[in-house]
DNA sequence: TTAATATAGTGTCGCTGTGACACATTCATA
DNA sequence: TATGAATGTGTCACAGCGACACTATATTAA
């Protein structure tokens, strides 16, 4: 026998992935959640995930990726790695260690999708408290917003919130709804133009004013990170 | 058995915690890598660490502290969230995760401990390269050098490689030994005096030329991060 | 047609924190 | 007492963000 190891030895937590999706629609910042329908909280809000496949999830990436589309039927923009909670008392059936997983989508990528069910839904921020939340998810989805929130103030993330081509206007818009406050104009237009991850388009578009320049991510780049903060 | 939860529901991942702790020692970045002496990977060097004991750890934190401490006989002065690393390749024995800390010490405080014991040692970083090192901690040190790298540009992080009273050049001989290039003085002690988390020593000590000014970190004050960094 | 309004985009000055570097200070040692 | 070595200070230049006035160009209403 090839496998000397015998997995029950030792008795191993409970392992989960879960994602904090975010996105920024109607001027707020919401996140996605799943009314649990298994035990334990079930019939209370938490966040999309559940258990790595061994047999078909490569690593833990795709099994966020996977739960994710399970429920909105799309990949997110980005996706990257929060951090793991655990505990001995975060889940009533013992020890459980959860990945957690930021993620970051434009609410029309899956709004459509989303509406015609309603155990996924895009849950306001500000609204979370007063919900009955599963496990320590409210925590959870507490810290990825502190790390969005840190993000979008050395480095172009929350694009990602926004549809293929966008406007400096729109932009502003997501990060000021991000952070919870203003931004100048002028600082993001410095920039988009020193980061060198976007490239124009030529055709404009109407906003309620001038004709507004479109921007587009360039093909294979990576997020840039800025050597300052914006205003704290 | 009591535990009234099945584990073998389905086939759980492979879980372990692992910790790259790092210190500055002859100038020169080193990790704290052990010698295994259990397959696999028998014989190679790999990081600390190992399985959660669900019956006394309360958090994954306390797993890794306690993997440290066998192998240090002391406490890391700074630990925190690296990533978790995982896959269906990354161990021979089925799909594995493992939750990785990074963490911090001062050499001296482990140094009379280490010397004493040849399984774990102190490896200079860069000779990482030529050593047969266990499942991916290759690539996962080299992960965790980044952001130690990364932290010291806006942090002041590397404060937890030195002992409890230290000086200004100290700490800037650290750092560049982190970053692998030199910085201003001036800039350095500009810092310490903004970051409001040190407090001077009576006490001035000799080094080679005029007394240095000692420092402590305060009580109980948290990491300061700056909003710009060092030069690149 | 013209004026008002709204949004997009530019020009530029001030502020802050880092880089650079000269200079001053205070040790040990020859 | 002079020299070298490390510590510590003063200060100017530079880069990037904040602030804000100003220009440009669209829609809409008089």
């Amino acid at each position: 026998m090839t496998n000397t190891y015998d997995i029950n030895e030792f008795k191993n937590p409970l392992f989960t992935v879960d994602s904090v999706l975010f996105t920024v629609k109607d001027d707020a910042l919401k996140v996605l959640m799943v009314k649990r329908a298994n035990e334990p909280f079930i019939g209370s809000w938490g966040l999309p995930g559940g258990f790595v496949d061994v047999d078909s999830d490569t690593t833990t990436d795709v099994t966020a990726l996977r739960k994710l589309e399970e429920k909105t039927s799309v990949a997110p923009q980005y996706l990257e790695q929060l951090q793991a909670f655990s505990g001995i008392d975060r889940d009533p059936r013992g020890f459980s260690v959860t990945l957690v997983y930021f993620a970051l989508i434009a609410a029309q990528e899956v709004s459509s999708h989303i509406e015609t069910i309603d155990d996924v839904q895009w849950i306001d921020i500000d609204k979370i408290d007063s919900l009955s939340i599963a496990f320590d998810h409210k925590i959870i989805i507490e810290q990825a917003k502190e790390r969005l929130q840190q993000k979008a103030l050395y480095s172009m993330v929350p694009v990602y919130c926004l549809p293929e081509y966008f406007t400096v206007g729109q932009l502003k818009s997501v990060i000021e709804t991000i952070i919870g406050k203003t931004i100048q104009r002028k600082s993001l237009i410095r920039r988009i133009e020193s980061a060198d991850m976007f490239e124009t388009i030529d055709e404009k578009v109407k906003s309620g004013g001038r004709l507004a320049q479109q921007y587009k991510v360039k093909e294979g780049v990576d997020i840039v990170n800025f050597e300052r903060n914006l205003s704290t």
